[in-house]
DNA sequence: GCAAATTAATGATTTATTCAAG
DNA sequence: CTTGAATAAATCATTAATTTGC
């Protein structure tokens, strides 16, 4: 399933299932303190980071739209073919009756027949009846919202890809987005940087290079 | 600039500068080490976390973009003006020879005239160039991109917005996106899951919410 | 001058799109 | 062709500018 060189994860048979059961389950966006509990729990069967869970409920969750939408799509364009063919119809009755007649018909109107069937209306807290295992302990201990229980921290850095540094030139292409995580002792043991540095020293002289990638 | 209870970041006059200086000197998608870095220089200046760096960056950068589409957008759209007008002279001309002519008249190629003007063949990798502080340590350890070292974690939490819980019913919008950050211990202290449950034990036998949201 | 009311900027989130491994 | 991962775009929400009536 995950070969050891293997650069991106692929779910355990179990664990594809167990993430199917949540989503169904309501599931869609897993908080912080859910991913890890998941996660956890997955990696009893196999080798699983919070990040593939995080990942994998993102890109369902955006797919079953997509696919949704293009059921819908589907839809429309058949109800305005229809909507055409009955026109037509109608057109050659006009004709039948009437015989050199303008050819303007409006065809604006055909989309607002039905609206949109989402529920956008209400907010999803759905995951309040996700599975009970989700909120054993005390939660996530998240009474705690201080500003140090919660703390901020970090970001994709050059992301083990090392094969694609030789395949591509986009080796550097990095991070994913944000991110709190639970608070954590980060001493970067790369920063050498014990006394601040001064404004001036921030900049190169360099100015040249203003250029939009 | 941000004050105490103040719920999102806001920059110190000097970090703006700072994060504008760097921004002009080419960084647009500082990596996770970079961000790191950064965060350490501009916390002398005053409150800020390693998020709002990212944030800033990916905003700037996406802004930077607007604003040079709407510019490009306008002088489409005035090169457009003119070629009407343009055309219109010439119908009037064409009028004034021959009357009772064609109306047609290609309106296709217009947008073709002028090229795409970014050096988009290029990766940026011009954050090589960046500041001198940045690559100070043996750059971010990043030699060492074995699975441990780079270590995957953590996520959104309810974003320290106690308050808005009260104000509006959307407090639990929450996390971000991906992040990958430095080793560290997380002991989740959060987790009391301490054998791990079976399988059966996670779901709850309510299958009834299957909601898109 | 100075708050209340509007508007503009911009920090933070969420959604859509794209890339690339398998 | 599916889907994990990454990035860009769109959107939301709050704060700062600013306008306005006093």
């Amino acid at each position: 399933m995950s070969p050891p060189g293997s650069s991106r994860w692929s779910p355990t048979t179990e664990q594809l299932m167990i993430l199917e059961e949540l989503y169904r389950s309501g599931i869609r966006t897993p908080s912080a303190s859910q991913i890890q509990q998941i996660t956890t729990h997955l990696s009893f069967y196999g080798r699983i980071e919070g990040k593939n869970v995080f990942y994998w409920f993102q890109n369902h969750k955006a797919r079953d739209r997509q696919k949704l939408r293009r059921k819908l799509n589907k839809q429309l364009q058949l109800q305005q073919q229809q909507q055409q063919q009955q026109q037509q119809q109608q057109l050659q009755v006009h004709h039948y009756h009437q015989l050199n007649h303008d050819n303007m018909i409006s065809n604006h109107f055909v989309g607002s027949t039905f609206g949109y069937p989402f529920g956008s209306n209400a907010q999803d807290f759905s995951f309040f009846n996700s599975p009970s295992f989700l909120f054993q302990g005390p939660v996530a201990a998240t009474a705690n919202t201080s500003q140090g229980a919660m703390n901020c921290k970090w970001i994709n850095g050059y992301n083990n890809h090392q094969s694609l540094v030789e395949k591509k030139d986009i080796a550097l292409s990095n991070y994913g987005t944000w991110t709190l995580m639970d608070n954590v002792n980060h001493e970067p043991k790369t920063s050498c940087c014990t006394k601040p540095l001064k404004t001036l020293d921030l900049f190169p002289l360099s100015t040249t290079r203003i250029k939009e990638d």
